[in-house]
DNA sequence: GAATTGTGAGCGCTCACAATT
DNA sequence: GAATTGTGAGCGCTCACAATT
């Protein structure tokens, strides 16, 4: 444990325990062809002196540093505190644990030109890959990134999702069959809240809507669907809307667009599940809970975090995309259990 | 922006150009005693190829990576979306990007062994300093680094503090100017809610309170001072405890405590300010606002995170301890203003 | 002689191969 | 002859110095 001031090399590793600078790095890199006895003197050596490899040399010459990073937005300081990113950022820890890989997470904001950052991250050999969640702040970087031939998975759906290697949920699905279950408990008015066009994932969640209503042989009212900001506001906003035309559920897009729907619906003097029943889209581990529970299409996060690290990690000749099943959670909400 | 599969490098980069290698490195490090026509040239070159260079090489031959890093355990699932880390994490970045540093978190989860995670990281080299937030969770971490001679900068306080360069703020301070101010305001039992000793800055803070009630000529009273966990429901169950020695204030050690002792007060049918006044500690930006509006001493996050990067990226010479001053600022809980 | 440019060496590893047992 | 070990070269840079204008 005592440290000189400068650092060893294996070289002088290999001085120490009677050896070449070959035969430590072989211990060191568990290869075999070492005798027994060699390899324990060489690792008693290491042990007295606590030396640790040159991750730089090492880098230079095999290309590869292990590490895996996942590039945070941080403009808006909320995605910081968002359960999306502390779902995902614990599955990709244990992606990386599955892999001996370091994870690290790069906060990029807007002040900076991310690109800078991130030329010098991936291109440069920072990291051997990077994740990168979709959303209208990463389109340019994802595309930068895709024509430099950089190794990433893209998490979620960016607008332009040729060439990439991606992890998403099954959004449409999902949303058909927290339909199909409205539809299923009797409701007849089932309306939509979601956030605007510009948001892949609610542009699927609201097609799943549709096929639900068609497979079931109702009509589509386009004055049940309404679309605002995915936050707590644009849900309260958007649900007083929708409930001037009298609907008897609503399937919201988000957890936390639901919240605010919940709150529109209490004060208009409506009881949910019986005069309203509502289903929500996320179940994060995190979320703040709901009065009462709110009934949701649960995305499997930690997974998809999990599944980024294996993508980028295997071989190339894995599945451009791959998609996660999710998996609808009752809760008090949809009329399903209890009283209603 | 066609790029080649195999990445230039500096000496390809000198041919095209017609120059050496090393007045392209010249270039490219800004370095003075390049002719003009001939920077040009180079700079042409390196826009037209999209290169760039080699960190790996860098970082072996100059010992730096230009690379900054947190350390963030990730046992709790809370710790993630804590307002703290957030107003962290943009002090931090602000000051990443005064020094022209990149920044990087390292997720660490008690599974793996942090040791492992982090030698790796500095140790070996991956980034040129690390920034360490104190608490149990970090103690044996912070130890090793500084045994190691790494350079490290601490946030708060850890059990060991000897021999560290440390970022704290005016724990003491700024509870003894919360309590002189609900003394000032004529309040004459003064309580406080804080967690257990293991927590030094809850130590720091009661010994503010102490500081103030014996400035202002007071007794010190056992049963006015309670413990409990640092969390909603720590100060819920603290306070109950607290109310039934009939205090006139509460100073709380934490603005999350403080909430759950607002959720106590009102359980028991008192008011806020009236029956009892409560001043928090923290003020964290991205904090949930309370009702009413919480009277704290303001901790500043986010200077704490761009002076751990000065601290780190300058020379040894600074200070080994630099301790921010806090800030009280006036709400509605502590009667100054309003109608109480 | 000052500004500009190029050359050689070396950072600490890994890999292929040769030389040992 | 198979297992074990060592040697040489090279990854792509930066730095000190020499060589050029």
């Amino acid at each position: 444990m005592t440290e000189t001031s400068h650092n060893l090399t294996l070289e002088e590793i290999g001085k120490l325990a009677g050896v070449s600078r070959s035969t430590v790095s072989r211990v060191i890199n568990g290869q075999r062809h070492v005798r027994a006895d060699v390899r324990d003197r060489v690792e008693a050596v290491i042990a007295e002196t606590g030396y640790l490899p040159n991750q730089a040399a090492r880098a230079l010459v095999s290309n590869r540093t292990g590490l895996i990073g996942l590039v945070m937005p941080t403009d808006a300081e909320e995605l910081f505190g968002d359960p999306y990113y502390s779902a995902l950022v614990a599955g990709i820890q244990l992606g990386c644990a599955d892999a001996r890989l370091i994870f690290s997470i790069f906060p990029v904001d807007g002040q900076r030109d991310e690109m800078t950052v991130l030329s010098t991250l991936v291109a440069q050999g920072f990291v051997d890959g990077l994740i990168v969640t979709a959303g209208a702040g990463s389109d340019r970087l994802i595309t930068a990134l895709r024509d430099r031939g950089k190794n990433m998975v893209v998490v979620g759906h960016p607008a332009d999702d040729r060439g990439l290697r991606r992890v998403d949920v099954e959004n449409r699905a999902g949303s058909a069959a927290a339909v199909a279950h409205l539809v299923g408990l009797g409701r007849t008015r089932v309306g939509f809240v979601g956030p605007g066009a510009s948001y892949l994932y609610g542009r699927e969640r609201l097609e799943g809507y549709r096929d639900a209503l068609v497979d079931a042989g109702r009509g589509l009212e386009d004055r049940l669907v309404r679309h605002a900001e995915p936050t707590v506001e644009g849900g309260f906003e958007a649900a007083h809307a929708l409930l001037a035309e009298d609907p008897d559920s609503v399937h919201v897009a988000t957890d936390t667009m639901a919240v605010g729907v919940l709150r529109a619906i209490a004060e208009r003097g409506l009881r949910v599940p019986d005069d309203v029943a509502v289903v929500g889209f996320d179940g994060f581990p995190g979320a703040p809970r709901t009065e009462p529970s709110l009934t949701t299409v649960v995305q499997p996060v930690v997974d998809v975090g999990r599944t980024a690290v294996h993508q980028l990690h295997r071989d190339q000749d894995l599945a451009e995309l791959v998609v996660l099943p999710t998996v609808l959670r009752i809760g008090a909400t949809c009329g399903a259990i209890g009283g209603a």
